[in-house]
DNA sequence: TCGTTTCCTGACCGTATGGTCAGGACATAC
DNA sequence: GTATGTCCTGACCATACGGTCAGGAAACGA
């Protein structure tokens, strides 16, 4: 229609392809590398073997062992955005704080070790996303805070300091990932099942809810 | 009186000082460096340089670096244990759990490294510590989940997943130790003060005792 | 078909790291 | 004093790691 020649949309050569995928199984690869030995511990050789392509190959992807680090971080940190929205799609608190604390138990769930390298990054004092800290963070923070202060100035809920429940927020539903491996210990050495995840789900929502002086749906 | 010669008590020969000593501050800047760093990221040279002495001389105290690490995790893991008892020394459940909440923020605050160290270790599961783990943690996870069970049975607090809440009030309290970077950053950059310290506790232990059927002191 | 660009990779290199060791200093016991 | 064990350390080593590079294969455009 526009573009070059055939397929416009889904087309856009076999080697932006090729880049797209192989790109992607890096990635792929690094950010579990990365969650279980963490960035030091991790070698783009183990990556290499994880993505299955030769060591060298990664280097015309990715110049360096840094570079691919701060990919997979900032992937991670797009995630962590996306599923703040559900935040803002209900104004009655019950609802936007039930979905908030749903979505980031799924993500929790769906991405453990993006999990795992967020929480590493962080407690090595941010290296390399210091700045979306400062920046993105702060605003999407300050933003719900006052939100949630208004709730609570219109006699909608306790009146808890919204940073705290925040915190709150996310060290809970972020445990169940970066605390996985204890979590299943403590499970029989069994991963969570639907149905556990479920109940956790439902249970940090029941308590936090009640918490907050909202009562659970 | 019964031992060598002299004060028997806090000498026990000038040699076993020297030993105490450097094993104490040779430990103290591993905790240190293998939380800022990360196991892999750590290095003998760097702990060496914190310390003061020579690489060498840390390789005489711990044979190997695998070892240095262990010694860590273990301390931690004997501080962690330790605040467990304040869980035991109240039998009325808002009295047990929210001193057991001041406890861990109290670690939070006076030992963040450790604290650190601890989740990376469990991040990466749990190489060294897996036994304490599905020995010594999970005998006394049962058992305060079975005397939660208890308070819940005589009525004494609402009915929610006594499991859950344990893991809720490790991953609050941990966070602001864990996660202390990034809470600094949403302070304007600035650690919290004493008071901002007192108000998180408040906070943790407002929600949470609210959360449960039990209201805040 | 041919030139150009992208993609691929085995072999290689400099460096940093964990760990060793021989030899010396120092404290202690007799 | 002297023998013995503890403590200390500069110099050294083997290895593993991040990264480079030359040269070739494959895709593409005309």
């Amino acid at each position: 229609m526009d573009d070059s020649a055939q397929g416009s949309r889904a087309r856009a050569g076999k080697r932006t392809d090729i880049r797209r995928a192989n790109e992607r199984v890096i990635l792929q690869a690094a950010e579990r590398v990365f969650a279980e030995a963490g960035f030091g511990g991790a070698t783009m050789q183990l990556i290499a073997d994880m993505a299955g392509l030769p060591k060298a190959n990664l280097h015309y992807y990715f110049a360096t062992k840094e570079e691919l680090y701060r990919r997979v971080v900032e992937d991670i940190f797009q995630i962590w955005l996306r599923a703040a929205d559900s935040f803002d799609d209900a104004p009655d608190p019950a609802t936007a704080i039930g979905a908030y604390i749903e979505a980031k138990m799924r993500i929790s769930r769906q991405h453990p070790f993006g999990s795992k390298v967020w929480a590493s990054e962080v407690m090595h004092a941010a290296p390399v996303i210091q700045d979306y800290l400062e920046t993105t963070l702060r605003a999407w923070t300050e933003g719900r805070i006052k939100a949630i202060q208004r709730w609570i100035d219109d006699g909608r809920m306790a009146p808890i300091d919204p940073r705290h429940l925040l915190y709150m927020i996310w060290a809970t539903t972020q445990h169940y990932a970066d605390f996985g491996h204890q979590i299943e210990t403590l499970n029989a050495g069994r991963p969570l099942t639907d149905r556990q995840w479920k109940a956790a789900t439902d249970s940090v929502k029941s308590i936090i809810l009640r918490g907050i002086g909202l009562v659970a749906g």
